[in-house]
RNA sequence: GGCGCAUUCGUCUAGUGGCCAAGGACAUCGCCCUCUCAAGGCGGAGACCACGGGUUCGAAUCCCGUAUGCGCCA
């Protein structure tokens, strides 16, 4: 019998999935591309008082951006809707399983208020005895049960209190066996009438036909508790498989401490999603001892569970900008011209007084060779900071216009030569700039860079930018004189004061 | 506290008993290219494979223990 393969990626509407999160779908999705599975979304929103309004499109959003479609879920429907929990809850289904099985013998009703169970936890720990739930209310007769009519109750399992290792076969880690003995009677139904995550992720993927379960480490300690649920369910369970964790710099669970962690802020912070992809697959997973960059094409094609690793990553963000820019350096230009204007257009729109020239509609195509080996992100900032004098009329002067080993007088004659030397030339392009001012340099007994040093100055306003000629005839002949004169007189002002 | 998982360069990792006096990548350092900055090329430094015991002719690789880290339970 050959079972499709059938996985599932289950967030809860909590907040915008971090990387780590959203690595343990991208997972998920590339075991359903490789197989020729299903990836099914489903959105577990069981724990009423922690759903955050938004989550639900950031969920969307996220995996929109990387391109992990999934076949069956909200907004594509399904033969096994619906996939949002709260809703499946609405017609009843876990409540009538909670209670079968109380009435089967594999769980009761417990009325212990939290009061109660503080009390009981705080004197456990007083005689230093693990804290779980003592069962009382397991034992209760009917009688006991009738006094309680209408009190707030919850249904626990009936965890067995002694027997045979419970083992789990995880696919990444082997066999992980547990002692029934260590378990509590957990909760199924909550008193508000919800699931809790055990009863509504086993019954949803029972009834999913999940074939797979894939998630992170963290539910390792809690997979015993579903395999003894699908047991007193008589069901056949998935297959388990448990990813690791990824790490903040710290080594301690990625999370809001450690920065930019939500899936949507690399987004807006200008990373590519191919990038993005690629690094998040390489954390936790590898092809082979050489392989780093590599095609989505190529990731489905190639992607085992067998490699998948067994201990943490700690997200090296610095690693990630350098492939960033791998991906940006392969990106079509007119594409990367496009990205270019929305980034300078996000960057204006929040900086009041960056006005720029307007600009025609192929101008950042030419600009676009002289940045694209030079960028690591699409960040609005970054961009700017690396750009933006080709988009301005008059760049800031925030280094001066005098460069470091020249005197203001020299620098003033240097730039009036070079002004002198650039106003007959019938060209404006690289090559003609470029035979114009090397001999320049002599004329003037300046070493090249030196000469140059002090041009690129005046006209980007930075000692560090592309290469000189392409930059000056991308500027273009107006801006460029404009910027001359004026770096000019400011250097005549100096000298007057 | 109980239970569980993990442990190879700063970081991501290759490695499934001999090919490993441990390979690749990022970061770092140096050199080359060069008008600056990048990109690229070349090279260096960087891991006694957490520690201690076994098993074996032979262990990063198998077994046991310890330590540390992390996770779950409340």
């Amino acid at each position: 019998m050959t079972t499709i393969v059938r996985v599932r990626y289950a967030p809860s509407p909590t907040g915008e999935p971090h990387v780590g999160n959203i690595r343990t779908a991208l997972f998920n999705w590339l075991y359903a591309r490789h197989t020729g599975g299903e990836f099914i979304l489903r959105i577990e929103d069981t724990d009423q008082q922690r759903i955050v309004e938004g989550a639900l499109e950031a969920i969307y959003d996220s995996l929109e951006w990387l391109g992990l479609d999934w076949d069956e879920g909200p907004r594509v429907g399904g033969p096994y809707g619906s996939y949002i929990q709260s809703e499946r809850k609405a017609t009843g289904i876990y409540k009538e399983q909670a209670d079968q099985l109380v009435r089967k013998g594999h769980a009761y009703y417990c009325y212990c208020t939290q009061e109660e169970l503080e009390q009981m936890r705080k004197e456990q720990q007083r005689r230093k005895e693990p804290p779980r739930y003592d069962r009382r209310c397991r034992t209760l007769t009917d009688a006991d049960h009738g006094a309680r009519k209408g009190k707030p109750k919850v249904v626990r399992f009936k965890t067995p209190e002694e027997g045979d290792p419970i083992t789990v076969h995880d696919i990444i880690r082997g066999d992980v066996a547990f002692d029934p003995a260590t378990l509590d009677d957990f909760v199924l139904m909550k008193s508000d009438g919800f699931p809790t995550y055990h009863l509504a992720s086993v019954m949803d993927d029972h009834a999913m036909q999940i074939s797979h379960v894939l998630r992170a480490e963290e539910w390792l300690p809690s997979t015993p508790r579903h395999l003894l649920l699908y047991q007193a369910l008589a069901w056949d369970p998935p297959l388990f498989g448990h990813m690791p964790m990824i790490l903040g710099p710290d080594r301690s669970k990625l999370s809001k401490r450690h920065g930019a962690t939500s899936t949507l802020e690399y987004r807006d912070g200008g990373f590519l999603p191919n990038a993005m992809f690629n690094f998040l697959t390489l954390l936790g997973w590898s092809l082979d001892d050489k392989t780093e960059i590599i095609s989505r094409e190529d990731l489905v094609r190639h992607f085992s569970l067998e490699r998948v690793g067994k201990s943490p990553a700690i997200f090296d963000h610095t690693k990630l900008e350098w492939m960033n820019g791998v991906y940006l350096r392969q990106l079509p230009q007119d594409m990367l011209a496009d990205k270019l204007a929305a980034a300078l257009d996000s960057y204006i729109q929040n900086h009041q007084g960056s006005a720029q020239v307007p600009r025609s509609p192929g101008y950042l195509s030419t600009v676009v060779p002289l940045v694209q080996e030079r960028l690591k992100t699409l960040n609005p900032q970054e961009v700017w900071d690396l750009c933006s004098f080709f988009v301005v009329e008059l760049p800031e002067y925030d280094e001066g216009v005098t460069p470091k080993g020249l005197s203001p007088e020299v620098t003033r004659t240097a730039l009036q030569a070079t002004l002198a030397a650039l106003q007959p030339l019938a060209l404006f392009d690289a090559p003609t700039l470029e035979a114009a001012l090397r001999p320049l340099a002599e004329r003037l007994h300046l070493k090249p860079g030196e000469l140059f040093g002090a041009i690129r100055l005046a006209i980007t306003g930075r000692t560090a930018a592309p290469p000189l000629f392409d930059t000056v005839a991308v500027v273009g002949r107006v801006r460029v004189m404009a910027r001359l004169a004026h770096a000019i007189a400011k250097l005549s002002d100096k000298k007057r004061s």
